[in-house]
DNA sequence: CAGAATCCCAATTGATACTG
DNA sequence: CAGTATCAATTGGGATTCTG
């Protein structure tokens, strides 16, 4: 997926028309089956369609990053913000990976950084609405793990 | 995220009780709420935290390859099976690449590779009822992708 | 404490060419 | 048609070291 560096994204950012959002608000937290999500794919137009995908394996990207979703999580399943050392310890990873994680998720407006002006140093961060919207998905994914569970994720391309 | 190779996953995998699946059968369609899914996930011992939570960054490491979704995209979109050559040219991406991407959805229990000795050969994938049970999950990115659009992908760290 | 800088190896992907 | 083999280029992530 290449996630990195060479997406200019902002520069081909289109703007999704109204059909799509019909019903007033936001239709996140529904649980769209297979056939409702064909349906809501083929309302739009073929370029919409590819912004969609794109912004989906935008998403993708992101959260396939080393630990991304470990991260994500903490704060979905955490009330409150987070400390970088408090992730630090939770999560089993380098710092200089989680800085980077984190400065992603920060710039892709999943996470807020607030930083205080004290000896020795504080960080915080927080997820955004944009985020929360995200975590039912989450939620889906650990359902699914726990119903199914990976079969062979081994990739032993030894046929 | 170390996508690969040295995932002895089968060798790790452990049962996860049936506490957790007190409800009959299967949850999945249902869009948890994040309160829902810290519920979920208190109600598991460390270990199937730990177990799911593996599961699932299993998972998205294998969404997160390049063109995963965009592959499982296209079966959830079309009906019936789809051909290699079908892909092949829908998708944009490398022969050998899509080879890889197929024969690892495969080995994860998401699709079946049927066979037909013919000529010229003639090989369908289709998704099995695990990987129709993941769409849902996918509808939902969609949605919020129309919703919100991710702010800026672009890995620049030129902070 | 919360990181940034540097180095470096391992893994991933595409191009190209070939085959049952 | 449906791949595989080989090669090259790029990236990603951890270890280590240093800093405001």
């Amino acid at each position: 997926m290449s996630k990195g560096s060479n997406n200019k994204v902002k520069a081909v950012r289109v703007v999704v028309p109204d059909v799509t959002r019909n019903e007033e608000s936001s239709r996140l937290g529904s649980g769209l089956s297979a056939g409702e999500a064909r349906d809501l794919r083929e309302s739009l137009s073929p370029e919409q369609r590819q912004q969609v995908e794109t912004t989906v394996e935008e998403l993708l990207s992101l959260l396939g990053s080393a630990h991304a979703i470990a991260v994500l999580s903490e704060f979905a399943f955490a009330d409150g913000p987070l400390r970088f050392s408090e992730l630090e310890s939770s999560l089993d990873i380098a710092a200089n990976t989680l800085s980077v994680r984190l400065r992603e998720l920060t710039n892709a407006g999943l996470l807020v950084r607030e930083e205080y002006n004290e000896v020795p140093p504080r960080v915080e961060y927080e997820p955004t609405a944009k985020a929360e919207q995200l975590f039912p998905a989450f939620g889906h994914f650990h359902v699914w793990a726990i119903d199914h569970e990976l079969d062979g994720v081994d990739t032993d391309l030894s046929r």
